[in-house]
RNA sequence: GUGGACGUAGCUCAAUUGGUUAGAGCAUCGGACUGUGGAUCCGAUGGUUGCGAGUUCGAAUCUCGUCGUCCACCCCA
């Protein structure tokens, strides 16, 4: 028997329930900050990825899905969304819409990587996206709603972890600073860490190896080195986090495996999670658009892995259950299956969400299925309240019953509610 | 890409340690029970032991490969 591929998992009707309601929560809370969904293309030409996310990050150096079409064109399958949400705003001309524009999306990113406790092959992200503006508002909107947005599902013991990485210019004198700190102490550093030194130095300052971090206490701080643009515009956003009491740590060894971040970057963690820890994060890209050959457009925004949320909900119990809100339609007896049958598909046809049990043996046993089915509703329809117009309608969830005359039904149902 | 654990029915697990035809509970399906709460009883379906080689008189069991699962490194959401 073919298996499904690695790291891809089937997402089955009781899972899949789950987030449909979780999703449906989130965009709700975006909806009411004016975020519009954005559908965007499962596949991109490489270059997006390549040119924004960054060449020598391992989600492109090793981490992507990359192929040729029959026509030669390089594709790869999405890792990330905020590249070509950036990509689709240039190429559709999206500066005409009164700015800054905001989306939000949801749908599965791909990459190549061993899964383990919270990492898939195929997963997950819901994001948001706010693009031309760069007033430190915007950030605050941003974290803020990733805050809302675990809270309204009951997550209340996370904080924000948040930094800012200057801009450019001041991220590359800080590199070189940083380096030649990092020399001085070479000899300490993991073997990693002697690698990433003169590749990529920031990461030695999220390295959680104790030599390491022992030697990255004494690191020229990132801070010091902002601009004074940058460094008020960190702190024109913690003031305003604190205004509004929101919780957040400022953590200056958190830089982003993304290259297209500048200033603010943020991140939510859990300890739900295992090692992959993030549940949430994101920041500031002012200069991405330019990357892709575009006028610059600043944004910002975030990515929650889904897969990871339904994790920590799970652990904690709060997983919205898979409460089917339909009605049974059980014939009394056997000899009412045709009539009920037909019945059935008259209250479809009418808008109602019904079930029917093509397998019915007797009353007894529908009640049993529907209880194991989560069914809190039935109507059983026979016998003498048949005969006299009537229908018998069970609450199964109250545990009560009683007689609807048939030509009343929708009005009782719809009064009834949820159907 | 590296390291470790694992893979027997849809699920949870057996199989006297290499020895007849791989078993059980739950689930599913069928039957019994006058028309009402997950019940009970009877019966059935379900397996190329993930797949493929090898060792052996004989493999679920040992070896190798491969696919998949879980966990960690790395990296990230």
């Amino acid at each position: 028997m073919i298996k499904g591929p690695k790291g891809a998992p089937d997402i089955l009707p009781d899972k899949s329930k789950s987030i449909r309601v979780i999703i449906d929560k989130i965009i709700k809370i975006v909806e009411n900050f004016s975020y519009e969904e954005i559908i965007l293309p499962i596949f991109e030409h490489s270059e997006v990825f390549e040119r924004t996310v960054g060449e020598d990050t391992d989600i492109v150096e090793k981490e992507m899905y990359t192929f040729f079409d029959k026509s030669g064109r390089k594709l790869s399958l999405r890792p990330e969304g905020t590249a070509q949400t950036v990509r689709a705003y240039l190429e559709n001309n999206l500066k005409t819409l009164t700015q800054p524009a905001k989306f939000f999306y949801f749908g599965p990113m791909f990459r190549y990587e061993r899964p383990q406790k919270g990492r898939f092959r195929q997963f997950f992200h819901f994001g948001i996206e706010a693009l031309g503006d760069e007033k430190p508002e915007l950030d605050v909107e941003v974290i803020s709603i990733s805050l809302q947005i675990l809270e309204s599902l009951g997550l209340k013991d996370l904080s924000v972890s948040l930094n800012s990485i200057g801009d450019i210019e001041e991220r590359n004198v800080y590199k070189e600073k940083l380096k030649s700190f990092l020399r001085t102490r070479y000899s300490e550093l993991c073997d990693d860490c002697k690698k990433r030194l003169e590749k990529n130095p920031l990461r030695v300052l999220d390295c959680k190896k104790e030599s390491c971090i022992n030697v990255t206490k004494d690191a020229p701080k990132i801070i010091d080195y902002l601009s004074n643009e940058s460094k008020n515009h960190f702190e024109k956003i913690l003031s305003m986090l604190d205004d509004l009491k929101i919780k957040y740590e400022i953590n200056n060894r958190l830089v982003r495996g993304l290259d297209y971040y500048n200033r603010t970057v943020f991140e939510v963690f859990s300890s739900d999670l295992g090692a992959q820890n993030a549940v949430l994060g994101g920041g500031r890209y002012d200069y991405l658009s330019e990357y892709l050959g575009g006028d610059r457009v600043p944004g910002v925004g975030f990515a929650m892995g889904v897969e990871r949320l339904i994790m920590i909900l799970e652990t904690k119990n709060l997983l919205p259950k898979n409460e089917k809100n339909i009605i049974f339609i059980s014939p009394l007896s056997k000899e009412y299956f045709e009539e009920t049958f037909k019945f059935y598909i008259y209250l479809g046809k009418s808008d109602f969400s019904v079930y029917f049990p093509y397998n019915f043996k007797n009353i007894k046993t529908s009640i049993s299925n529907a209880l194991k089915m989560n069914i809190n509703y039935m109507i059983i329809y026979g016998g003498d309240e048949l005969k006299n117009g009537f229908l018998i309608f069970k609450d199964l969830k109250k545990e009560e019953q009683q007689l609807i005359k048939i030509e009343n039904l929708s009005n009782f149902l719809n009064n009834y509610g949820g159907f």
